[in-house]
DNA sequence: CTTGACCTTCCCATGATGGGAAGCCCCATA
DNA sequence: TATGGGGCTTCCCATCATGGGAAGGTCAAG
């Protein structure tokens, strides 16, 4: 099959079941006489599988890794869930993050009137903060 | 002051002030005869503002209006409590998403014992798992 | 006057993705 | 058989916010 149905039937836009193959995450495939890349259905397997592990939230690097591991049939599966493990610390300190802003700025947003007055806490507190502390 | 020393004091690197300065977000200091940047403590002032904004995860855009709407003095707060609304429901969505993830992974890594043997239903998921619905 | 810290501009890189141009290829229909 | 339209190819550019680093000018202390 070509690029258009594997990206159709994987969930992987062309453009990156291009770059992914010019990364070398993906195996580039065979040619047609005219250049056109030809797919076979294990192809649009790990298409799949790299969709998946994107929308988890994995990077190409760890989905990198992930295939590795996945094709790699001597490994342990400790192997696997230490590295899923790690991942969902890393997704939850994001969350975290995400949430701490929110409530920060929901709470500095309680204090602010939101009528026609111009008097709004949050800009003030945004102009006299001390910083947050740096970031790792 | 030189640009290292407000850079210092607003906890926004050099690099950065340049750049801000490059798309509008600030406007150009006046300049020394050697073409040294001069800031004034209003400068500094400012770029704690906008340091201020993207800890809280606004974008430079965003921070550009809450700028606009900082330097004007007859903007109603309902304005401004407008747009830190929106953007606490961004940041809460997001937050969401990324736990949605790990809680996923989480499901997913329960079930993989995590021994030396190779079987582990994190990645047959990946493999196998059905398209999660397109991204908006 | 030298040295070292600071400043200037300019270019490049990141991560993952999309947009679009120019040009070739393949198939169906008129 | 010719033509048209859609799919394929490569290549370059843009995004967002930031950092790295080179090459060269400047300033202050010793």
């Amino acid at each position: 099959m070509n690029i258009g149905e594997a990206s159709a039937r994987s969930g992987v836009s062309a453009k990156m079941i291009r770059y992914y193959e010019s990364i070398g995450l993906i195996e580039a495939p065979s040619r047609t006489a005219a250049q056109y890349r030809v797919y076979a259905d294990d192809d649009v397997h790990t298409l799949r599988f790299v969709r998946r592990a994107r929308d988890l939230g994995f990077s190409l690097e760890e989905t990198r890794e992930l295939l590795a591991l996945w094709h790699d049939r001597s490994r342990a599966s400790a192997d696997v869930k230490k590295l899923a493990m790690a991942h969902i610390r890393d997704l939850e300190a994001k969350a975290a993050e995400l949430q701490a802003m929110a409530d920060t700025l929901r709470h500095l947003a309680a204090h602010c009137h939101g009528d026609h007055r111009p008097d709004c806490p949050i800009l003030s507190d945004f102009a006299t903060q001390p910083l947050l502390a740096e970031k790792a």
